[in-house]
DNA sequence: ATCTTATGATATACTATATATCACAACATG
DNA sequence: CATGTTGTGATATATAGTATATCATAAGAT
C-alpha cells in the first residue's frame, strides 16, 4: 500500500520543483499558486487535489530536508573532530542550497523548526549544575544561530568553504554555549 | 511644515493600534486590509491614502522601535556594569512587548532589522588580528541571537526577569562573540 | 482486458486589494 | 469668525487570486 500511482509522484514532483525555482527568483510570497501550475505544466486545479495550499506544498519539500539534517547531525562519531559536525552541515547546506534558501524565507516554517530541533537538542543534553542560562535557553540558542549563520552564508554567496564555517560555528556557538550550559 | 494634521494623526494612531491588536490575536498574515479599518473605525478606502500596503503601516510604526532601541543600546556608560545594557534591553521589550511580539511575527522586517543593525555593530567595532570569526559574522550573530533570545522570553511568557536575562544575554552572546573577535 | 483514478479544461463563486468619485465635515489661517 | 483647503465616509467598480465542481479522456493498476 506504500507504492504511489506514478502520476501523482509525477505531478507532486513538478509542483515542488517549480515552487523552489518560483520562490528564488521572485520570493515566496510573490508566488502564485497559477505561477506553480503553469511552470510546472499541470492544470491549475490539479494543484488542490494535492495540497490544500502553498504552504502545505512546501511544507512536504522541506520535510526531507529538515530529516536528512536530523539524520546528519546525529550520525557522526562521539570521538572525532569537534569541528566535523559543523563541517558535515556546511557542506549540506552547500550541495541543497537552493532548497534550504527557500526554506528560510518561509516565516512559519522557519519558526517550527526552530522548535522542533531545540526540542531535540534538549533531550540530547543535561544541564550543567548552577549555570546561568536555562538548558532550553542554551539549546535555542545553539539552533536559532545556526540557523542565522546559514543564512548569513547564503545571502553572502557562501564566501568561505564549508571547512572554515565548520570552525567558526564551533567557535561561535557551539563551543561557549556547551561551556556555559552542558555538562560534559 | 512638521505639524500634521490633526485628523491625519488620529487616523494613522488607530490604524497603528488596530493592526497591533489584530495580528497579536490572529497572526500578521490573517489580517486583512478591511479588519484593519473596520477595528479602527475608518472607511475602507482611507487606508490607502495613508499607506499602500499592510507591510508599509507595519514599518512606520516598527520604525518608532527600532531607533528607540538603538537610542537606547547607544547611551551607556563606557565603564558601566558590562550586564547593564542587556538588562535596559529586555526592560524595554518588557515595556514594549506587544509592539515587538508583532515586529517578530513579520519575516521581511524582521531581516531588514537585523541588517541595519549588523552594519551598526560593524560600525562600532574593530576585527581582533587573526581572528577565526570575521567581523561581519560576528556582527551579524550578535543581532540574530539577541533578536532570537527576545523571541524565545517573549514566546514564553517572560518567565526570567530582565536582571537575569541580561547576564545571560552577555554570558550567552556579548562576552564569547568579543573575544573572539572584537579587539578591546 | 478491464476497472479505477488522476488529469486537463472549463465554469463559477468568493475574498481581498486597489482606485475613483462626490458630498460633507473638520481643519488651518488670518 | 469667516473662508478656502483637505481629510473622510460612503459607494461603485475593476482586478487578481483562491477554491470548488463537473465531465470527458488518458494513464495506470491488477
Amino acid at each position: 500500500m506504500e507504492i504511489q500511482d506514478r502520476r501523482v509522484k509525477r505531478t507532486q514532483h513538478l509542483l515542488a520543483r517549480a515552487l523552489i525555482a518560483l520562490t528564488l527568483e521572485k520570493g515566496y510570497e510573490a508566488v502564485t499558486i497559477r505561477d506553480i501550475t503553469e511552470r510546472a505544466d499541470v492544470g491549475y486545479a490539479t494543484f488542490f487535489r494535492h495540497y490544500h495550499d502553498k504552504d502545505e506544498l512546501l511544507k512536504d519539500v522541506l520535510d526531507v530536508v529538515l530529516t536528512e539534517i536530523i539524520d546528519l547531525l546525529g550520525s557522526t562519531q562521539p570521538a572525532a573532530d569537534p569541528t566535523t559536525i559543523g563541517v558535515l552541515l556546511f557542506r549540506y547546506v552547500q550541495q541543497q542550497s537552493e532548497v534550504v534558501r527557500v526554506l528560510l524565507m518561509s516565516h512559519a516554517l522557519l519558526q517550527r523548526s526552530i522548535e522542533i530541533a531545540t526540542q531535540n537538542v534538549v533531550s540530547e543534553h543535561t544541564i550543567l549544575p548552577d549555570s546561568v542560562v536555562p538548558l532550553e535557553i542554551a539549546a535555542h540558542h545553539i539552533v536559532a544561530s545556526s540557523i542565522s549563520l546559514i543564512q548569513w552564508w547564503l545571502d553572502h554567496q557562501m564566501p568561505y568553504p564549508p571547512e572554515r564555517m565548520g570552525v567558526i560555528y564551533h567557535e561561535l556557538i557551539i563551543r561557549p554555549t556547551s561551556e556555559l550550559a552542558f555538562s560534559t
